[in-house]
DNA sequence: ACAAATTATATCGCATGCGATATAATTACA
DNA sequence: TGTAATTATATCGCATGCGATATAATTTGT
């Protein structure tokens, strides 16, 4: 007879590699954005931003699956930063607008050598990266489709 | 040309995806395990420990990719909840011995539906689910190898 | 037009994770 | 044997993420 537990046991968990994965991603970003002056939620805000800009928060909560109560602090620590500013939009003041700064532009060429650098740390081959890509990408839009 | 930035945008970061996911199943997870007083990374250090106890916090944090100042904390609260206990290992005194409490066993038939309800939440076949798996612990594996 | 509902953002409190560092116990070695 | 190195755990300070809730501005419905 199979165990009654057999499904508790760690290594028969998807969530733990994940949660794993996850944080060891982070470790792994932090000695390179620490020369950008960047954390790693940080560094994903600025790449929403150097796609688009300006944007409102409400975009950034949507384009990074993240709450305000996430959000709100981190564009603070930007603003303190000097690499965004954040006004309210003066046709809805409800929204703030949020626009890079020279310096929070100017940081886009200095980050761009960061892509590289990590994917030489995660030995994957160009089909495995694709396939974690398409499965990650899939629960993020069945996700999506819940949540309309 | 290509574009110049191209490496930086979202959607070409596999980090990103792995970093929502991450996210994400932390959030389904949380209305399951509040029934059973555990957050998150509680439910993983049960989930070890169900495995076997006692172990060392050593242990712990090799098994669970984690450093002694994530566990430690964690492990206190699990304590103050009655799930663990803590002692002094009388053979070597910087081990810190962790036992499951009958409170704390007795979890485990609780826990027992919970994957089956988070399975049911992400719909991925068999095969994706086995590709995520296989992925997510080459990397982990890696990692392990390099710090050898 | 005006109170009620909705929307966008902010605040609060809690639980992680991390690097850096401290402490206590054991081991190694000159 | 006595001190230095190592090991296991703990503490500190910071930056997330989250649910719950508050606030301010706009829209809706009558």
């Amino acid at each position: 007879m199979e165990h009654k537990y057999e499904a508790l046991r760690l290594k028969n968990q998807l969530c733990f590699p994940l949660y794993a994965v996850s944080n060891l991603i982070t470790r792994k970003y932090k000695p390179l954005l620490d020369e950008l002056d960047l954390t790693y939620t940080q560094y994903i805000v600025m790449m929403a931003l150097w796609e688009q800009s300006p944007v409102n928060e409400k975009y950034l909560c949507e384009t990074l699956s993240l709450k305000s109560n996430t959000v709100t602090p981190l564009l603070q620590k930007l603003v303190k930063k000097g690499f965004i500013k954040k006004e309210k939009d003066p046709s809805d003041e409800r929204n703030m607008v949020i626009t890079l700064t020279d310096s929070g532009s100017a940081l886009r060429d200095q980050a761009v050598c960061v892509p590289g650098a990590i994917a030489q740390e995660f030995c994957l081959s160009q089909e495995e990266a694709a396939l974690l890509y398409k499965v990650l990408y899939k629960i993020l839009d069945q996700e999506r489709m819940n949540n309309e």
